[in-house]
RNA sequence: AGCUCGUUCAAUGUAGCCGCUGGCCUAAAAAAUGGCGAGAGGAAAGUCCGGGCAGCACAGGAUACGAUAGUUGCUAACGGCAACCGCGUGUAAGCGUAGGAAAAGUGCCACAGAAACUAAACCGCCCCUGUUUCGGCAGGAGUAAGGGUGAAAAGAGUGAGGUAAGAGCUCACAGAUUCCGCUGGUGACAGCGGGGUGGGGUAAACUCUAUCGGCUGCAAGGAGACCUAGAUACCGUGAUCCGCGGAUGGUCGUUCACCGCUUGACUUCGUGAGCAAUCGCGAAGCUAGAUAGAUGGCUACAGCUCUGCUUGCAGAGUACAGAACCCGGCUUACUAGAGCGAGCGCCUC
């Protein structure tokens, strides 16, 4: 889990992220991304329920890719809002070492990296 | 042993690494750092009932609307629970049961059938008249026993009498229903005795009777900040009317942090009352509090289940499911078990 620092405390922040972010699309995960004003990271996910309909799937996903992020934290510098939306409830079950990957090629995608 | 019924309990464990949200300490205050300890359920779910709490007036009257429906009790309350009664069902332990009123009124009873409710007559049965090729045929009258249709057919079963043939038409017995009396029970009701009655069903159709319910929900509401509009017009009581209240510094709308926010119809143990639900008394304890929403991620080992065979290894699985103001229930989802109590049974060992 990120700590509160890392995560967004309103929609305004998440709209204008939606607004004016670039998007990188893939067949699990999707990245809305736009840099911010501030001098740290924000970090979001989103899973719908169409996705998964168990909370508890759709909290065990949520709760994977935040640990995923967080091993990447110290590679990050700049000060960005990022939004991943899940595209698949494979993510619950998948092997952990393979969606570190999967985040890590978005992030250097994304040029955060 | 087997089959079955009821009820209670538990909800894989241990270790390591890295995290998250509160609390306390470090500390006189804010931040950082470090330390200590806490952190999902039996259903947290569905949001179907009931309450607390909050606001609207100290929530008052009438109507409408809605809910409930055996009795007695329990409870803060309930549509819940317990015990009991009636009915149904099962060999039984048990299980199920909206279980008030059809003589206040209205409606409905598909299809089939002659007829679906102040009866009627399709096939029959019986009598009379006419006719006859002596098999019947036509007309009239009687009947409700038999057949047929239907979920249900006039609703009283058996026997006897009775008759042209029949029929509660009459009688005896049995049964049903209702009223009265006595006995038992707080009561639903049960038992016994006596009188009356014999023209359906449906109220989960309207309706009637009895009882209950004011409305809105923590996005309530409080307090703070900011902005906007109006000037005695109205506004509020969130179904309507009455009635009541407010009325110049108060009202409406929007956003952000704080309070509400967890000490409570609380938990555990002991003890007493009660068949039980439950209640009394005593002692000890504090047990999640997030808000784009913490309670976790990964690794290893062990346990349990299944499958495969190399018989001690491999593979797979390890339910349903995530607090959001808080409680009491109901309903639904679900795993492999364990404990306790009870019934049937004597086929096989």
């Amino acid at each position: 889990m990120l700590s509160k620092k890392y995560r967004f405390h309103s929609r305004g922040g998440v709209r204008y992220t939606y607004q004016h972010g670039k998007t990188i699309r893939d067949s699990k995960i999707s990245l809305v991304f736009a840099v911010n004003n501030r001098n740290h990271q924000r970090y979001a996910i989103v899973v719908s329920k169409k996705i998964l309909k168990s909370a508890v799937g759709r909290n065990r996903i949520r709760r994977r890719v935040y640990e995923a992020i967080r091993a990447e934290l110290p590679n990050i510098q700049k000060p960005v809002d990022c939004i991943f939306i899940i595209n698949t409830k494979e993510i619950a079950q998948i092997d952990f070492k393979e969606l570190r990957t999967i985040i890590h090629d978005l992030l250097i995608e994304a040029k955060i990296i």
